[in-house]
RNA sequence: GCCGCAGUAGCUCAGUGGUAGAGCGCACCCUUGGUAAGGGUGAGGUCGGGAGUUCAAUCCUCCCCUGCGGCACCA
């Protein structure tokens, strides 16, 4: 038999025979780590201890110490105990295919009944039965004829479709733990007993479409969630319910910003509150364009049919536009206009009033743009997901010569708005040409060449999604994470030829010959109305000073405080502050906590003692102890905090 | 759009084949209270919309609308 080298993780090495198994290496080492070990990693990948090793290799075992190995291992045996606790229950359920992700996995069933929550518990209840059957797990390579017959015998179909979307060169797993048995890649742990009884939770039960695709049928996924133990599992609902208590549906409410109803789907009525918060970050975000080279323009809401004609988006997008038609009285016939689902074609029929030199460009034409789009109902989410909304929106018109540096431009410019409105943690993306594309190669590899050049001008890193450009050019997404890391992309950057021809835009050239502009679509916030629920989301409400819409109440502790109150409320908003009094006839503890709920960055106390000595007693928001300052220390510094991060 | 679940007072929710309830909020009264809910009284609902079954529907059936969780979508 041929000998192999191992290198284990101190640098040692080994000679063995090929064919040995991570178990048999970890024998050979002590009893204590083969009773211990899980898995291995070999050359880096995750290796079931079973599995021969046939050349040299670097080998580490793992144990339940090893966090990332051994959730891996946990999550994905949940699933396949899960896949089995369900066929047992319910012989007839067709089984598919179940990958850990996030904090546990899904496995996907076809079963004609829907999946009851009753339903879950008993899955629940059977997987813990299975648990501490303590099955062990075989593995078997079988070749392919064989496991095709197999699945086509135990009438598996999804099972066969797997089969054969597996390359022809990979060895093909069977796994069993007790009689039940499923096709896999593995790895796995040793024996059923090994996941931990108490540490997971089946969580919610959803359609979802066979491969991914719309077309084909609908399955029900189950999701669960599974930890190293009963504390983290607890940990993780816990956090669960924070996050739900930061959603800005809640707050909204809450915090009296904004509703939606049921005759306007997808459509913000915006309240005072919140109405406040939004003109406040569009006002800083047309100081920070003015100041950065824009010029603002504002065009139509209801154009007319021809011009989406003229720019594709009628043969492309109308699926998602609103159509409005008008008999008109002395008309023929109607007109078809369409609500603007997009500034774009607007811009360039500004751009193209009069004739434009090469010394007009850069152009750089900003809208806060209300646009309408239909979106599908199922994809409605709060003021996250809407039919209407507006957008930050920019279009640059330049030479080609000029995209790098308005790209270089544009990110030092976004950086800067988003360290303005407390995101640091955020990232680029670069889409590449897509399949369906226009435009010759040598175009697609200078532009893409430009962004990604101007990427690292910038000082920022890109990674590449590949072939997620648009088909008339590529495009830069900025994603940034908030504070309880969930990814939002905001901002975009996308190189357009195709709309300038299509709408014939020209400038006239050095060469006095007409040339036509690229287009560059550009965003920082995206829309008012989704990054807004992004920021309450991220602050979980209590919004920086300048950004609260009530900044300040004043609370009266007794009623002969009341005028001074008045008096004081006077002086702030003199001072540009937004505060109001709270009279009303309540205890401090009752106007503390509600406006403690209403997410109000500072109460301003007042009692006869503050009355006589013409103080304040301050709390700020989350904070438990008061401070007495005088008005004018308190206006000061409430001046000072309420300014605009750009007027600092 | 697809699968599933839900829709009862402003909010959160309970409930029943015989025209409805709680807590909070709201109004009024008492209380003037020192930093996260003081007490009392009262008003408030075409039980999402439409059709059907029934002597009778908020409740059962069907259709529609909206929301929620996913999936798909986001030229």
């Amino acid at each position: 038999m041929s000998q192999i080298s191992l290198t284990f993780p101190d640098g040692n090495t080994k000679e063995v025979p090929a064919g040995i198994t991570p178990a048999e290496i970890a024998e050979g080492i002590s009893k204590s780590l083969a009773k211990k070990a899980i898995s291995a990693q070999v050359n880096g990948a995750h290796w079931d201890l079973a599995w021969p090793i046939e050349e040299d290799a670097s080998i580490a075992i793992n144990t339940m110490q090893d966090d990332e190995a051994a959730l891996e291992l946990i999550r994905h045996d949940l699933a396949h105990i899960m896949a089995r606790a369900v066929q047992e229950l319910w012989p007839d359920v067709k089984v598919t295919i179940g990958p850990v992700r996030d904090h546990g996995w899904f496995y996907d069933f076809d079963r004609a009944e829907p999946f009851t929550p009753e339903d879950l518990g008993a899955i629940e209840a059977r997987m813990k039965e299975i648990i501490n059957a303590r099955d062990v797990v075989k593995t078997e390579v079988w070749d392919r004829d064989r496991v095709r017959q197999h699945y086509i015998d135990t009438n598996e179909p999804y099972k066969v479709e797997l089969l054969d979307r597996i390359p022809g060169d990979e060895p093909i797993r069977m796994y069993w733990h007790g009689d039940w048995q499923d096709l896999c890649r593995g790895p796995h742990l040793q024996h059923t007993g090994q996941v931990p009884a108490d540490a997971f939770k089946l969580m919610n039960v959803a359609g979802a479409y066979w491969l991914g695709d719309s077309s084909r049928p609908m399955l029900q996924r189950i999701y669960g969630v599974a930890f190293k133990n009963r504390e983290a599992l607890k940990a993780h609902l816990t956090m669960l319910e924070e996050a739900a208590k930061r959603d800005h549906r809640r707050l909204g409410r809450e915090m009296e910003l904004f509703h939606m109803q049921e005759e306007a789907p997808g459509q913000i009525f915006w309240h005072p509150n919140g109405w406040r918060i939004y003109t406040t970050l569009q006002d800083y975000m047309r100081r920070k364009q003015d100041a950065d080279g824009y010029v603002e323009v504002n065009t139509p809401q209801v154009v007319n049919r021809n011009l989406w004609e003229a720019s594709g988006h009628w043969e492309n997008y109308q699926e998602h536009m609103f159509i409005v038609e008008v008999d008109e009285e002395h008309a023929r016939e109607k007109t078809v206009n369409a609500l603007k689902p997009m500034n774009c074609p607007c811009h360039v029929q500004v751009f193209n009033q009069g004739l434009k030199s090469y010394r007009d460009l850069p152009l750089r034409m900003a809208e806060f743009g209300s646009c309408a789009r239909y979106e599908p109902s199922g994809a409605l989410h709060g003021i996250m997901r809407v039919r209407g909304f507006t957008q930050d929106d920019a279009h640059i018109f330049c030479s080609d010569d000029q995209i790098e540096a308005e790209t270089q431009k544009f990110i030092e410019f976004l950086a800067g708005i988003y360290a303005d409105l407390g995101f640091t943690d955020w990232k680029v993306k670069l889409s590449t040409r897509p399949e369906k594309r226009i435009g010759s190669e040598e175009e697609w590899d200078r532009v893409e060449a430009a962004l990604g050049n101007a990427t690292k001008a910038a000082g920022y890193d890109y990674t590449i999604n590949e072939g997620e450009g648009a088909f008339y050019g590529p495009k830069l997404e900025f994603v940034l994470t908030d504070a309880i890391g969930r990814d939002w992309q905001c901002g975009t950057f996308q190189v357009d030829p195709n709309l300038p021809e299509r709408l014939d835009a020209s400038y006239i050239g050095r060469d006095g010959e007409k040339h036509r502009p690229v287009m560059l679509h550009r965003a920082v916030v995206g829309s008012f109305e989704r990054f807004i629920g992004i920021l309450i989301e991220n602050y979980a409400g209590k919004l920086p000073l300048w950004l609260a819409p009530r900044q300040v109440v004043v609370a009266a502790i007794v009623s002969d405080a009341d005028a001074y109150c008045v008096e004081v409320v006077e002086k702030l908003k003199a001072a540009g502050i937004r505060a109001e009094a709270d009279l009303r006839n309540e205890k401090i503890n009752y106007k503390v906590r509600e406006h403690s709920v209403g997410k109000v960055p500072y109460i301003l106390a007042c009692g006869m003692k503050e009355v006589e000595d013409r103080t304040v007693s301050t709390r700020k928001l989350g904070e438990k102890q008061t401070k007495v300052q005088s008005l004018d220390e308190i206006v000061a510094e409430l001046v000072a905090e309420a300014k605009a991060p750009d007027q600092r």
